[in-house]
DNA sequence: CATGAATGAGCCTTCATTCAT
DNA sequence: GATGAATGAAGGCTCATTCAT
C-alpha cells in the first residue's frame, strides 16, 4: 500500500540516513517557505549534501515532498497509536485521546501545517497514498468512539454520527495550527482541550453517573 | 483597512471591469492548477486581454491572488451577510445562521478551497489583509451566538467558550470542503447541516423548553 | 506533408525571420561541434537574440535541429530543381543533371555533412518527414534518368535498375562531402564530376553513335 | 599506428576480456540510443561491471567511442581480409571481392552505422586514427582492382580512376545500410549485388572474351 | 490604453568523473 | 581490482516582467 520512492543508491540503511536527513531539511525548508518557493539546490544544502547527492535519492523534486508528507503522517500516526494504546476505562477513553491527539498536532505544529498546505500539490497518485493516511486516523478516532459507545459511556447512534464526530475532533487538531494566530491567543493548550472536550461531549449526549 | 493594488490605468469603471475579467480568469485557473502553476500569461488569455494589458491592471502576479482571496472573500461574506439579515428568533437565529453559512460554503466549494490553500503565498501585508476578513466573518457568526445567549435560548457563560464555538462552527463549514472527498460521500448538505446543528445544541448546553 | 514548429509569436513575417537568423546561427554552430555539443544559448547567442527569445519561436532544442534540416533540404531542392529547368536534350540532360547536383553539394558542403549527420537525433516523426525529402530528391533524378532511356540515349532495361541508378548519384554527389578528406585531394570537382559520369555512363549501356 | 588507450589494471589479458564486454555493451546500447544518449553508468551495466571499474579500464566516455569503432573497423577489415584470401582468377576476383565486402557490411549492418554515424565525436586525434583504417580499406578495394587491370580483364587506364573505383565500391557499401530504408524495400542483398557489379563492370569497360 | 515580442534570472535535472572503502 | 556513493558543472527550459510601438 506504500509507495516507495526509487533510489540510485543501493544501500538501504544510507538510503533511511539520507531520506532522514533529507525530510529533515526540506521541512525546514517548506515551514519557512513553502514548496514552490523552495528550490533544490536549497533543499541539498540543508540536508548538508549536494545536488547530485539529493537526486541519487530521489527521482524529482515531487518525491521530496512524497517523502516529507509520508514521514510527517507516519510520525502522527506512531506518536497518536502510542498514545491510545494506554489502558483507558470509561469516558477517559475518549478525553484521553483528545487530548493525546491534540498534544501530538501541538507538538508538530509546523510539520502538520506544511503537509496539509502541500500535499496538494502531489501527483495524483502520491496524493492518494497520503490521503489513505488521513483515512487511517479517522479510523483510529472512530475506534474510540466507538468502543466508549459500546461501554455505553457516550450515545452515538449510528454510524454516520460516529463518523461525523471524529472528523469534528481530527480538525479541531487542525484548527489549532491552522487558525493558531486567533485560537492560540485565546486559549493554552489545555484551556482548548477541556472546552473542546466539554462541546464534544454534550454533543454526544453524554450522561455523567 | 483595504488595501488598494495600483493600476496604471486611471479611468476606475475600467479597472473594475478588467479586474472583474482577471479574477473570473483567475479563479477558474488556480481551481484547476493551483496559484504556482498557473503563468500570468494563461491568466492574461483566460481573461480575455494580453499579457501586456494585464500588467497596466496590477504590478505583480501576486497582485492577482490578493484580488482573487479579497474577491472570494468579499462574495462569502456578502452572501452570509444577506442571509443573516432575514429575522429569525430564538434557536432559530443560530439554526438558520448555521444552515446559511454552510450553504454559501457549498456554493462557493471551489473558490473556498482555492483561497484558503493559496493565501498562503501572498505577500505578508496582504495575507493580514486576507486574514483580517476571516475575523470578521468570526465575528459575525460570534454576534448570532451572542445573541442566542443573550435571548438564552443557550447557554455559553464565558466569551471564550463563544469565540470556540463560533471558530468551530466556521471550521465545519471549511470541512465541507476540504475533507469533501470523505464527507460528502456519507452525507448530503442537509444531513451534515442536521447533524452538525445537534452536536453543537447539545454541545452549547440547549435546553429545549 | 510538412510538419509546423509551433511558435508563441503571433507575426508570421516576423517568426520567419527569426528563425531564419536562428537556423544560420545553429549551422554554423553545429558544423562546428556538432548538435550535441552545441547549447541551446550558445545558438541564441550566435542568432543575435536572448535564451527567452529563442524559446518563443520553437518548443525544444530538437525543434531547431528539425529547421535546420528542412531549411538545407529545402535549398538543396530548390537549387537543384533550378538548374534541372534548363533544357537539355540528348544524353546532356543527364551529364548536365549530374554536374549541377554535385555542384549544389559542393556549394552546400557544410550544411550537407551537417544534415546526414545529426539528422538521426531528430524524433521518430520531424526524422520522417526529413526522409521523405530524400526520397523527392531521388524522384527527381530517377526522372531524369527516365526521361534520357525513353529518348533512346541510355538504355536501362527496368524500373530496378533506374532506381539504383539515382540512389549512386545521390550517394556519390554525398561522397563528395562526407569524404572530402580523401576524394578532394585527389579531384577538382570538375574531374570528380567527368570521372563519375563517364563511370555512370559507361554503366548504364550508353553508346555513343 | 594504433592508439592505445591507457588503464589503471595491469593485466593485459583482464584489460582485454573487460574491454571486449565494454564494447559488446556499448555498441549494443548505441545501436538503439547512439553515443550521446548512452550514459556511462548504462555501459557499465550493460557490460557487467560497476561504473567504477569501468573507469579502471579507460580515461573517458570518448574512449569508449574509440574501442568501438576501432573494433568495428578492425572485425569489417578481418572478414573481407579473410574474403579476398581465397584464390580467385580473372575478373571473378573483382565480382567476388564486392561480393563479400557487400556481404560483411550486411552481417555488420547496426555496428557500421553506428561507427560511421558516431565516430565524428571522436576527439580530433582518435578520428585520424579510425579514418586511417578507412584508408587501409580502400587500399584494400584498389589493389584487387589493379590486379584485375593488370590481368588485363578491366581497362582502368590511371590510378585517379582505379581510387574512384574503390571508392564508389566502398560507398555503395554503407549505402546498403544508411539508406536501406529506401534501398533494401526494393532489393534482396543478391540482387543489388548483382546489379551493382553489372553497373560497376560496364563502367570500367569489361570487354568478356 | 492595448499589444505582444523580448529579456534573463533561475529552476529542475543529468551525468561524466572521482575516490574512499 | 572492484565497488558505488558523492560531486557539481552544465544543460534545457520556463515565466514574471518590461517597454517600444
Amino acid at each position: 500500500m506504500k509507495k516507495s520512492v526509487p533510489s540510485l543508491v543501493k544501500d538501504p540503511e544510507l538510503i533511511k540516513k539520507r531520506r532522514e536527513q533529507m525530510v529533515k531539511g526540506a521541512v525546514r525548508l517548506f515551514i519557512e517557505k513553502g514548496f514552490h518557493r523552495t528550490t533544490t539546490r536549497e533543499i541539498a544544502k540543508e540536508s548538508g549534501f549536494s545536488i547530485g547527492t539529493l537526486y541519487e535519492y530521489i527521482r524529482s523534486k515531487e518525491d521530496i515532498l512524497y517523502l516529507v508528507c509520508d514521514a510527517i503522517y507516519e510520525e502522527v500516526r506512531d506518536r497518536l497509536a502510542y498514545h491510545l494504546d494506554t489502558n483507558n476505562e470509561g469516558i477517559d477513553r475518549l478525553k484521553k485521546a483528545v487530548a493525546a491527539y491534540f498534544q501530538v498536532i501541538h507538538d508538530m505544529q509546523d510539520e502538520v501545517l506544511v503537509m496539509y498546505q502541500e500535499a496538494k500539490s502531489l501527483p495524483k497518485e502520491a496524493l492518494s497514498y497520503v490521503l489513505q493516511k488521513e483515512v487511517e486516523m479517522t479510523e483510529m478516532i472512530e475506534k474510540v468512539i466507538r468502543d466508549c459507545a459500546k461501554e455505553g459511556v457516550i450515545n452515538v447512534d449510528d454510524d454516520a454520527r460516529v463518523k461525523l464526530v471524529a472528523h469534528n475532533i481530527l480538525v479541531q487538531g487542525h484548527m489549532w495550527t491552522f487558525r493558531r494566530w486567533q485560537i492560540q491567543k485565546h486559549f493554552s493548550l489545555e484551556e482548548y482541550t477541556t472546552l473542546q472536550v466539554e462541546q464534544l461531549l454534550q454533543g454526544v449526549d453524554h450522561r455523567p453517573i
